[in-house]
DNA sequence: GAATAAACGAGACGGTACGTCCCGTCTTAGT
DNA sequence: ACTAAGACGGGACGTACCGTCTCGTTTATTC
């Protein structure tokens, strides 16, 4: 999340509690201002906190609101409801419901926008949310082929391809409904959406199209 | 775009170099500085004009960004390739030649994060940018039916929600990969989302997947 | 007292009114908290002014206060009481008594510790506060030459050298004596010490002592 | 200087090298920043010694800074150079010299100007170094009588006021030559003063003047 | 020589002010 | 009526110190 020189032996220890109610300050802050007026001064003081206790720990708005929204997403998991499908469908819905939290939207888009700026934020968010969550891609494929929906992966290029495929899509997909188009995400959109993810994913062969 | 009180006959008309220079100036301060250090002030001063007049023309940031950043998709267009397919991966490409414009990332994300907040600004994304560029599904339909490679559609309303799905997936996939994951759009990834969209979308019953 | 870039035609003229209301607010807060409590977001308010404004005009605290206390020695004026000695007393008095004042002490003094460090500070103090007040040395001469209590000056430099010894002393012991020693420099004060400066200078040659 | 709660047997007692390190650590300080750059955690860390060892011997930055520039000021000493013109010359040049170093003028005149809101600072400054030098003049009147250049005095609360008096005059003048006027007190400047300040102390008669 | 108790270094803490930058508005004079 | 210029009131920035606190460690003195 963020460190400080390794190992430091003497004088106070950083307070533990501070870094959660800093976060939690932050989505609150999330919440009701939105990004763009979210500032640093303002969430220490909902977190109880000096602006410098702050800074002392993250560099700057971008790395605080990154960390912030990227718990919101560990809430995730994988249900087991007997086909592939379903549980996809139930993976997407619960990821829907995540985006359409304040904190999660206003945020989030927010430093995927900066990251195109700058580099290593944008690798703090594949690492802290992105690469964070493919564990719900590759736990569903294992899970469908130990029921013999899907065969086991012989070429392993491929099946990481795939998975990156797989999750532009999904995650795309999502976003895009909830964020551009404004649309909700419910049953009968999540149901369109994955009978075309499957059916896709099942004609190996570029085929007749 | 914008617009002024309608009836004013008398005083110095608007220059209406302004405006094209205006949002020249943007997508160059897009470019040198993205979104979130972008000033009205650096803008002006880009364009040649005093602040006073920018301020009379767009009512602050976010839509000054969004007109920018919209002409740039204009030059979409669907390429005529001979099947359904390969237009669509030529338009997949050129949408994501576009993306890869420091003007068109840093911008499009920053105002759709805005427009969580801001049902106003959200309308105006989505009136300047997605439907705008709906045209697009709606064009390759149409010229995919005359080529019999799609029947015709009975239901109006299940043809909107397929064409708000397409929309939803290819914008979105393009977009994640992109921004999110940081991968490029190459032929490979091209060619198989297309696969994968395409297929899904042929095999209407949900079938034994 | 301070400039702006010369001869600037365009743009909105600065006020006036500010000048004259931050250098009043600049008094109240040195009577209030003192130099060293004194901040310039404070004044800011006092005066109802943004603290840019102040920022435009004075490049910091320092000269600010400058220029806020030397308007309060423009107060002083030479006494016509008919001799020499009198004159000498009553303007050592009134000195004195701005001396007292809480905006003038602490003021004076923290700007002349500053200026022991910054040349150009310690010229702005001996233009707008010391020199200023020299015409009361040459106008009390003057006065005492047309008197005949004074011979007239024959060498131009010897009588420039004793108008700055007698500066430094009028103005030396009266600080010495109101903020060092913390004594008041109440009418037999000013008697003894008159009479030592006059006697002093009475006798040119440096006679039998 | 400072003192602890009194009958303190156990423990651990207190670094007297730290007391000494940390005054000097101050006029180092002084001389390279100035007053009102001088900051006591730069002087602790200049001095080898933790902040709060520094605090729990002085209040603050002013009580430090009073007790490392009072030191600077037992090096003046009354010459004997058989005249009471010759000696009080010596002296003032002695005093002169030490109002050149930077740690003195900076700090001394810093305090002055902070003792005007704190009367216990004010106290602490004549204490420290006003009324212990007050032995120099002391000790030339003494010495003047004993070779009868001067009367015994037959009126002590006289003597004490022309002291008073003489203190305030010299030390102010040298004060205001150095600091204000920013002049050297050269050998023809300290004759000239000095000549004033005994002729205008031998005339008693407020006579003819 | 072990226990005690205070001083010590280190550095985090809540807080205040800094001087700068930009906001969006206004007040000029000029086009 | 519009324009360029630039001052205006306001708010947030990120930094620097303040004086306090909480640690683990060191060092005399007292049992």
């Amino acid at each position: 999340m963020h460190s400080r020189s390794p190992a430091s032996r003497t004088g106070r220890p950083r307070s533990a509690a501070a870094d959660a109610a800093i976060l939690a300050a932050t989505r609150e802050a999330l919440v009701d201002l939105g990004w763009s007026k979210l500032t640093l001064g303002d969430v220490a003081t909902r977190a109880g906190v000096a602006k410098t206790t702050l800074y002392r720990r993250w560099a700057g708005k971008n790395e605080l609101v990154v960390d912030a929204v990227a718990e919101l997403f560990d809430a995730l998991e994988l249900p087991d409801r007997g086909s592939l499908a379903a549980d996809i469908e139930g993976v997407v819905s619960q990821f829907a419901t995540i985006l359409t939290l304040p904190e999660a939207k206003s945020g989030l888009m927010a430093v995927v926008a900066e990251a195109t700026r700058d580099e290593a934020l944008r690798e703090r968010v594949r690492a802290s949310v992105v690469d964070r969550q493919k564990r719900l891609v590759l736990q569903g494929r294992a899970r469908a082929q130990a029921r013999g929906e899907l065969p086991p992966e012989p070429d392993p290029g491929a099946a990481a391809r795939t998975v990156d495929l797989i999750f532009d899509m999904v995650a795309g997909a999502v976003v895009h409904r909830t964020l551009v188009s404004g649309e909700p995400v419910d049953e009968e959109w999540v149901h369109g959406f994955t009978r075309v993810l499957l059916n896709g994913l099942a004609q190996k062969p570029a085929g007749s199209v």
